[in-house]
Parts: structure tokens; sequence; C-alpha cells
DNA sequence: CAAATTTCTTAACCTGGTTCAAGTCGTCGC
DNA sequence: GCGACGACTTGAACCAGGTTAAGAAATTTG
């Protein structure tokens, strides 16, 4: 089933009964977005939060001057999207793309209003999602202040083996709040020796 | 009583039954940390997960060339301490101190496991709490990334007009990642105009 | 109150990282 | 198969912010 991956990714964390699993699998939108093509948009309001079944995509935020930060990159397992925008229904600041051709699961806000209303043991499984995210969203702060470009880069590699192959450079640097030039740099320091 | 802040907390969103209140308040170890106390320690396991009744603390990281890097200020309401040591009772990175006076509740894990337990509808509150730091989180990243020392600081006194009373400028500096000089520098840049 | 300690500021100098402009590839549409 | 565009690199000039060191205020301590 498409959403195998999803829940066994809550079983982890709470058992569940077959009502249940077949209940929260039948809250889900299938969507297949192609390698470029958009999850989820600045501007508009969010469409649900979004469970990454296949593919790799990245959130990004464009500024005044039209250049793109990427907040994140999501992989196979991961949710993503614009979390305060799906929270609050307000518009997206952050666009979600797909880096490769992907399946993402939507999970509407009312749905998952209904699905906690209904079996609020799926609290406890998002609760664990979010208190893990945050730890992770801590570190990443301590390091943004702390270190430097090449420390930063290194555990990028050391944490995202995987990612280097797909996704472009230039947004890697960005991820790591550099330049695209200053990472090449770094890169040519690092084969010369 | 003591747990009065928490509860009211907790009831913005979920309404508590009498017996759910009581039984959460008895869960709660008050502690007085004087100016410049510890209410947590690095390399030792959270003692739990800390709710700021009065006062104001920090949390900080100390590097290997033992200069301290302020991860989070916490005022009256919010909740704090090392998130990570708490939940799987590993050594803390992070140690936390008063910064005034303060009084903090103490939720010890097995605490918390308890009350997840015996009243699941407490994960919900934990989600929704998890869930907008997390949305404060990823904001501060971007900030970190794309905001200059000025605007950041800038961005700070905005958000938390109240601390810069308090907390003394080199802990703001380090908060926002940037040196104590360079943060005097802004700030007589600014007087100037 | 004076001494000691900590906080904040100033100034000269230094550097990690940016900007800009140009050049090399690879690859995709036609 | 070539033109065009996007991805990556290079190098030179530049700047935001760090470093070091020293002094001025403010706060704590005896």
């Amino acid at each position: 089933m498409v959403t195998d991956s999803v829940i066994s990714s809550v079983s982890k964390y709470l058992p569940l009964e077959e009502v249940e699993a077949l209940y929260f699998s039948s809250l889900f939108l299938a969507l297949q977005v192609k390698q470029g093509g958009l999850a989820e948009k600045a501007g508009e309001i969010s469409k649900g939060f979004l469970y990454v079944n296949a593919g790799c995509l990245m959130s990004f935020i464009t500024d005044q001057e039209g250049t793109d930060q990427v907040i994140q990159f999501s992989m196979a397992g991961w949710w993503t999207g614009d979390l305060n925008s799906f929270t609050k229904q307000t518009p997206a600041i952050y666009t979600t793309k797909a880096l490769a051709d992907s399946e993402v699961l939507l999970l509407p806000k009312i749905s998952m209003d209904q699905l906690l209303e209904r079996f609020p043991k799926f609290e406890r499984y998002f609760r664990i999602i979010f208190q893990n995210s945050l730890v992770t969203h801590q570190h990443r702060i301590v390091q943004a202040f702390s270190a430097t470009a090449d420390e930063r880069y290194r555990n990028f590699q050391q944490k995202y083996p995987s990612l280097e192959q797909y996704v472009p450079l230039k947004y890697i640097a960005s991820y790591l709040g550099m330049t695209p030039e200053f990472l090449s740099k770094i890169r040519r320091r690092r084969a010369e020796k």
C-alpha cells in the first residue's frame, strides 16, 4: 500500500490497531512530484503536512533580493513542508521543491485535526517527531554560530553522505550558509592535500 | 499554588479535570535558583524538563576553548533545559543558569512518562509546545544565515524588549552569534545617527 | 570607602567569507 | 550536432565581523 511507510514509522512509537491504521491511511493524498516540481509554494496556504514516501525534496525561502536560502532537505521517511503555514493556515514563506522525482503523501490540516480528535493516541507520534526535530534544530543553530564553513560542510557530509550525489552543490552551500564560490574553494583546498 | 502557572499554560490547549490538574501538579518539584546558580549542568544527566515559574534563565554550551555559546534565554512561562539529555537520559551538553533569582518547576522524566501513560491527553499539550518551538527554531536558523549582525540585534530587541535590561550584553552578543566587541560597535554606530 | 572583579567600550589590525566577472564543463532541447 | 543554459570553478578586490589589547564604567566584595 502507498501508506506502508508512514504506518511503519508510526508503529515504531505506538502499536496500531487495524482500524486505526486503515483510518490513518485513508487521510492521505498521494502526490507525484517530478524533479523540479513544487510540492508547496510560498505565498499559498499549506495544503497539508508532507510525508516523503520516495525521492528527495528541499524547502527554501526566497528573500527580497530574490536569492534562495535552503532551509532543509527531506529524504524518504521524513516529514516536511511549511509547518507554520500548516498549523495556522496562513500563507507559506517556504517553497518545497523536488530534487528528484518524488512521491509525497499529503495530510491536510482538517484530516490531521480529525485524526487527533478521533484517535488521540496519534498525538504521541507527532509529539515525538517534533521533539526529536527540535533537538536537531538546536544543534544546527549552535553549529551555524560556532563552526567554520569547512566544519559545517564536513558535518554535513558525515550526516547525509547520500545527499551530495543528488543535490546540486549550490543548494548545499545555501543550506550550510555560505556562497557556492566559497564551497568550491573549500573543496579545492581539500583536494590539494 | 506553585503550579498555577503551568496549569493555566496547559489549560490554554486542553480543558483539565480537577483530578488531572491535581495529579499533574503533584509531579513537579519546585526549585529556587539564585542568580548565577545552575538549574542543570553540562555533563550530568537532566533531572527533568524545566518550567520557568519566575525569573529568567539561559542555556549555553561551553566549547573546547572554554568559551560559552548561549543557546536560549527562558523567561517565566517557558520550558527549558537540555531536551536531548532529558529525552534519552544521556549526559547534558547544555548548562542552564539563572540570570536572576528564579523559581523553576522540575518535571522528572519518569513523572512525565507516567503522566502521559495515565493521562494521554497531555501528549497534545507537549505536541503543541514542541511544534511551536520548532517553528521558532526554524526562523532562527534562517536569520542566522541570512541576516546581518545588526539585523539580528534589531530583531532581538523587538522580540524580547524586556530582556536587554536583565541580561549582560555579552550574553546577548553570544546568543546572536557575534562578539561583545562587535555588538558594542553596532550600538555606537546606532547612537551616532 | 577602597580594592577587586566584571562589564562595556574603543581602536588598530587581521581574516574568513562575499562579490563580481570571467571561464570551463556537461547536458538538454530542438 | 549545435546553441543555450545551468552547474561548477577561479581569481582579484573587498568587507563584515573577529582578534587583541587596553582603558573606562559599573558592580561586587571586604
